[in-house]
DNA sequence: CCCTCGGGTTAACGACCGCTAACCTCCGCT
DNA sequence: AGCGGAGGTTAGCGGTCGTTAACCCGAGGG
């Protein structure tokens, strides 16, 4: 697990500055000038580093659907002989992880994916899709009964419930990190199994 | 229930269009010539139904929060020395019939609330805080072990469950609206127990 | 028959925004 | 010492967008 201790590089600096912004005010809402401000240089300086404010968003939600699937098939990868129980839950606190940590890339994942070239709106779905179809796989290995097509719909769903920590309140009048990623778990495994109990 | 009969009237007409224009590209990614030619008139004839661009916005949002908190007044007042379990499964039925039936606008009730005059939004605000102070209450009434703040983290998650209906596929790919709407709701009553469960 | 007025039209203005051009400065290398 | 490139700067262009101005037209009432 290569923790960073080292200094942001500058493009790192503006890549989360500008998440902020767009989760903030949305991307057309953020001008390239506020993008340098919020870094301490000004406005075109941000072409040094990326080819245009399109770029940024590019390289903003490719890197998230990446992190995520990443994330995920290492998960699946560790667990092998692991009941699916304990897949699925490694699954969901995965994403509740990114979900607390990076509220303003959650903000942006489902929200911004159509100001996109269509190259990259495409390599975006197909992270997307795959990281779907990964939970998918695992929700009905726990829940059998479930049809295809209800897991998928459940797991959308259960992504709703983690993905709305952004209206949980600014980090700090939670009842702790701890907490809330321990409620948000248990409402996200009693959302699973009350889909796979009828059906 | 006044089912209305009658043909819509252009402010309508424009609104329900804005709304979808607003839900597929954002607001500032709209341009009034667009909304224009989504009914038949073009750019500037919009200003004879409206005070501007951001007076539509306005207006959805305000429309949008104050139909779901009179729906669930509504709702609860009907409910008199009912079960409180009966009266939480009525308000899941509102919000998932509205989320259904009206996913641009649920798109939007919680993306561009940052575009609104500052008198505007905090209206918005209050009324979306009235709704979910409501629902805190009937969940603590069924779930009587959930402390306020987990009570309120906890209807904050399952709005986001609810609110999933847009990345469900398109009406149609989906097992059929009563299908989709009992899933939504067998869910959200699995995530509420499982947050009422341990605590 | 005219007058009003609701509901359109097109032209145009002013602001803003993304991006490029041209230039400048400092650091590391030979 | 000299120089080249990385990483800034400001000025400005071109296009878009929200909004206003000025004009038009058809229907209903006196």
């Amino acid at each position: 697990m290569a923790t960073r201790t080292d200094a942001p590089t500058r493009r790192e600096q503006i890549l989360k500055e500008a998440a902020r912004l767009f989760a903030e005010r949305g991307f057309h809402g953020v001008g390239v000038d506020e993008i340098g401000a919020a870094v301490g240089i000004s406005g075109p300086g941000l072409y040094r580093h990326f080819a245009g404010k399109d770029a940024m968003l590019a390289e903003l939600l490719v890197g998230i659907s990446g992190q995520l699937l990443t994330g995920a098939k290492r998960r699946l990868a560790e667990a092998d002989g692991v009941a699916p129980e304990a897949v699925l839950d490694s699954l969901i606190e995965g994403h509740i992880d990114f979900a607390l940590d990076d509220r303003p890339l959650i903000t942006l994942h489902d929200r911004e994916l159509d100001r996109l070239r269509d190259s990259d709106r495409k390599l975006v779905r197909q992270l997307q899709r795959q990281y779907v179809e990964l939970w998918v796989e695992v929700v009905r290995e726990v829940y059998p009964a479930l049809a295809e097509p209800t897991a998928r719909s459940a797991v959308h769903s259960v992504f709703g419930l983690l993905n709305s920590t952004p209206h949980l309140g600014r980090p700090g009048s939670l009842p702790g990190r701890g907490a809330t990623a321990e409620l948000l778990h248990r409402m996200a495994r009693g959302a699973f199994a009350a889909a796979g109990a009828a059906e």
